[in-house]
DNA sequence: TAACCAGATGATAATTATTACCATCTAGGA
DNA sequence: TCCTAGATGGTAATAATTATCATCTGGTTA
């Protein structure tokens, strides 16, 4: 299977492409574009560490000292409920374990955060024959689904229908 | 490509395998027997929840009033060390953010939990071909690659060949 | 251009999950 | 049965995130 590493050299065309697009792309996600969501957007764009908030607001206190580490918080969800960002870390509230030691992924819920396991053998036979990636040592692999489950999407289908047409923005997950 | 659900009427004979297996399993890693721990065990492999610590905990509970939710935390934690459980969220400590919208996936490093992007179009193909799996509507999907970077690969390998033999159960990840 | 206001921010308190700590207990070997 | 390394319970401490709220400002409208 081709799997390679990202070239990292893409990245500053890549930044410099998506940051001269973030203005409008704010204004059609109904967003206010502000200094710090612009240089919030800025140090994300310009990391390869996937970096976590207080990272971040780190970085943009060196141009913006006064920058509120809540703000940053807000900033990155906000960032990732109109596309402009992603979390890596989808299940990140809590740890969650499984006793089920036999090889198997995850399909998760991104509304109730339900997670069911399924079987892909053939990934598993497809992962099993790499041992090095790059500069990595390949241990192991989880694939992780994001889906609706029936409950959740019933649902939003319900209120896309019946809805009373308020911004879907502003819709959280019911944790 | 095969992929579905596991079936959930397997479950038991699983679960009654592992019950019977586990002390065995625990003293083949270094780990007393307590009444805790099988009564932790016993939840997390009747479950098919990916249960919380809290949630293993209230269970638990049921039988043995007195357990500690810390006591769970550790031992889960400990279980998984030794194979005997798997934690579906590995980088749950804190979220991360990724400005990279392009489609990709990511190899983790284990201990440093260091994140590098990687593209396997193919993959991309296979899954974008599939809109519903079971009860579930598939909106995306994450491939995360469980390795060990170069340097903490080199840091391992001297350890394994200078160390001092002390139990390498005792190695924390340094966070 | 000026005035307005919904939404954004900063500062800080509150919450939540997890880990640290330590006195006590116990599994399992001698 | 005795002993001790390791396990546990109870609780304090920590760390990440979210909530709250007074203030501010981007962007629309008059």
């Amino acid at each position: 299977m081709e799997l390679q590493l990202v070239n990292e050299r893409r990245r500053p065309a890549y930044a410099a492409q998506r940051l001269a697009e973030f203005a409008e792309r704010c204004r059609a996600g109904g967003l206010a574009v502000t200094p710090q969501r612009i240089a919030i957007i800025k140090v994300l764009l310009d990391s390869a560490e996937h970096p976590r908030a207080d990272a971040i607001c780190a970085a943009v206190r060196k141009q913006h000292p006064h920058v509120s580490l809540a703000t940053v918080h807000r900033t990155l969800e906000t960032l990732c409920e109109i596309g402009e960002a992603r979390k890596v870390t989808m299940l990140h509230d809590s740890a969650r374990y499984d006793g089920n030691l036999t090889p198997h992924h995850h399909v998760v819920c991104i509304k109730c955060r339900c997670i069911r396991d399924i079987e892909i053998p053939q990934l598993d036979r497809i992962l099993a024959g790499r041992s090095e990636l790059g500069e990595f040592t390949v241990l192991g692999s989880s694939l992780e689904i994001h889906a609706l489950c029936e409950r959740c999407g019933a649902k939003a289908a319900k209120r896309a229908t019946g809805g009373v047409g308020r911004s879907q923005r502003k819709q959280k997950s019911s944790k």
